[in-house]
DNA sequence: ACATATAAAGACCCATTTGTCTTTTTATGA
DNA sequence: TCATAAAAAGACAAATGGGTCTTTATATGT
């Protein structure tokens, strides 16, 4: 499972993208409210986020957080990677630090293709895209 | 991600399935040593398996844990239901409460199938079934 | 019967994650 | 130009997961 960090993050992200789709630039208050999450808490995870450039940021009066176009598209790995590490794509469910296909842990065959599966997820979707999803109503990001 | 103390879990388990079915019964002492785990934290997981009769045991000289032959396979889920609850099998990626086929998340059907592989994998597999493949050497739990 | 080896129980501590509060910096609109 | 709205930064607090230590209960071999 995600970190709840890693959550909040990329449903700020998501709604972030969204608002930019109306040419707005939400600020903290805002994206708080939106995704259900402590003011406070939100502010450091926007800041670990546009500390490492996945997203831009303007201080002062009428400002706020948005994708600079120049950005590509942001993969969900990257996000995970910056907020937790990507040791949830790696590791074994075993916690065998040695578990390899040369030294294959019992689980190692069944789980394998699973965090393959989550990874090539996870390289695949961006945050561009399951906001795509939400704008086309073929997905939600309801909380109530 | 499994938590360290679900992944302890299960080598533990297994580990005493193996010397179980070469009549043996561990104790505390040298199951921690063989898992790699400190024996104080081991101690606390054994009494929350044996607590919920996942296996028996026995105190006082030449006293350990083994399976009482009467517990039939002891399946993954029910493991990881006792050590750390089955969110990792229920939860919803994005961290929404209301996620749902008539209200998914913008990951529900990408993540879902990868959720729901999970859940026969730790549903079929058993402690019994993993050990079995360490004996016919499909498999190691060699930490070294 | 008893000493002893062993598991069980409980109090405590440390690290990390999650969350709050206060202060500082800075961009911008009036 | 300058007051102010906003993000950035940093110190602190609470909750949880991981881990230790000491004491107690009990089964068993002698």
């Amino acid at each position: 499972m995600l970190t709840k960090s890693t959550q909040y993050a990329i449903r700020a992200l998501v709604y972030i993208q969204l608002q930019n789709d109306e040419q707005k630039r939400p600020g903290l208050a805002e994206i708080a409210t939106e995704i259900e999450a402590p003011e406070a808490y939100t502010a450091k995870i926007m800041q670990i986020l546009t500390k490492h450039k996945l997203l831009s940021s303007v201080k002062g009066r009428g400002g706020g957080f948005f994708f600079s176009g120049k950005e590509p598209g942001l993969s969900l790995y990257k996000v995970v990677e910056v907020m937790e590490g990507d040791s949830c794509f790696t590791s074994c469910a075993f916690g065998l630090s040695t578990c390899s296909n040369g030294k294959p842990c019992p689980l190692h065959d069944k789980y394998g293709p699973i965090k393959e599966a989550f990874l090539k997820l996870a390289q695949e979707e961006t945050i561009q895209s399951l906001a795509r999803k939400i704008e086309e109503g073929n997905a939600v990001i309801n909380l109530l």
